[in-house]
DNA sequence: GATAGTTTCATACAAGTGTTTGAATTGCAA
DNA sequence: TTGCAATTCAAACACTTGTATGAAACTATC
């Protein structure tokens, strides 16, 4: 019933600052400044400034998995249950590549704010997080049905170096970008896309399993 | 000449709580009390918190550099300026792997330390950071080496790869431990190392360059 | 248009931060 | 021992943080 005006200003100025600057440095007073409302319409509205942070991300969070699960149930289904792995992958990892990456204006702060909730764990966030496993459990059984002889080690090595590849690239895409000297062109992000998921492919399907054959022998 | 007992012991103790708890639930009370002398101490040997923390980085900075560099170096020398593509990957993720993982009791508070610092990233260690390019430009220099007829954006992809898997892994450890309910066995240092190795290398050195074919066209 | 409930606002509060101060203590040379 | 610099210490300072308060403004129902 209620206006909700200043509610959803609110959410909208925590959510860019967030993903702007992290939440180390985001103020209440920064908030309430970017949104042009008064001080206490946080605690009114939301009760705490944790609250807000994790009606946040918990919102985030169910759009994130829901995009996500659409297009892994979507391949799924198209393949009669069994999805080809590099259309798995690309479900995992493509909507948050696509989110953060590409020019700077087509950015989502959805999935900017995200990668900052993956990446700094601020308290309330890391109390809602656990959750996050059930929802990659789902990708591994995709995978696990897509590659049937794989072992779930394997499987579970190649999900986690899937994520890697994609998180670690956004976070470091200014890094990446200055080192190769713009050789490495972030803001195609399909490309990027094509790469993350080729590698994890090969992760997933090399040769036989040597996977824990070269290990303890190996070392120096 | 003085006696230097105070300062070294500021530097160890916070040392180990960053470590802990990341830069931003440790504060300079914490730290003093853990080494056990007086508030004001830190600012009269360090004369900020943000010049203690700084000191902190660039000697960590230098000790795991130079530990790095020095298993590069030996590599190259070892074939003729022209090291092994595996082993080169070896001397950058490894050193960092092996001080954050394995059994509890035997990690490194410096390597915890410098991933914290690469993780979180707080304004005093950012401003040195960007030395840490050049740094990794000589790995670039070996991988180029040792696959002379790979272009430069696949080795940089390839660098980036590398060390995305290897942070990843000691980020997420935990989460990867229960979401495979065990399988993953973290404490095996050597064989995350093997794997990530594994992986980085194909990455590298995979079937023809198809790196920026599938990529414009194939998006949706 | 009066009234009750909701929402906004300026302001104050309590707690915690890094830093500074100036007096005490220590260590060491003359 | 005396004297002087280096170091330690308790205390306070200035500032920022999230939160609470109570009055004002608004909104909608009767």
């Amino acid at each position: 019933m209620a206006s909700d005006h200043t509610r959803s200003a609110i959410l909208a100025a925590a959510e860019r600052l967030y993903a702007d600057r992290g939440f180390g440095d985001v103020t209440l007073r920064d908030i309430v400044a970017e949104a042009g409302v008064n001080l206490a319409a946080v605690n009114y509205h939301f009760g705490s400034k944790d609250e807000l942070i994790a009606e946040l991300f918990v919102t985030r969070s169910i759009a994130t998995n829901r995009e996500r699960l659409r297009e892994l149930k979507a391949a799924e289904e198209n393949g009669g249950g069994r999805a080809p792995i590099e259309v798995i992958l690309r479900a995992l990892v493509g909507p948050t590549l696509r989110g953060c990456l590409g020019p700077e204006n087509q950015r989502s702060t959805a999935a900017r704010f995200m990668i900052r909730a993956s990446i700094e764990s601020v308290p309330p966030i890391r109390r809602i997080k656990n959750r996050e496993i059930d929802h990659l459990r789902k990708f591994a059984g995709a995978m696990r049905r897509s590659l049937p002889d794989r072992s779930d080690v394997d499987i579970y090595w190649g999900l986690n170096f899937a994520l890697a590849m994609a998180h670690h690239t956004i976070r470091e895409s200014e890094r990446l970008t200055k080192l190769s000297e713009g050789k490495c062109d972030l803001d195609d992000v399909e490309d990027v896309v094509a790469r993350v998921v080729s590698v994890a492919t090969m992760a997933l399907t090399a040769g036989r399993t040597e996977t824990n054959a070269p290990s303890k022998m190996a070392a120096r």
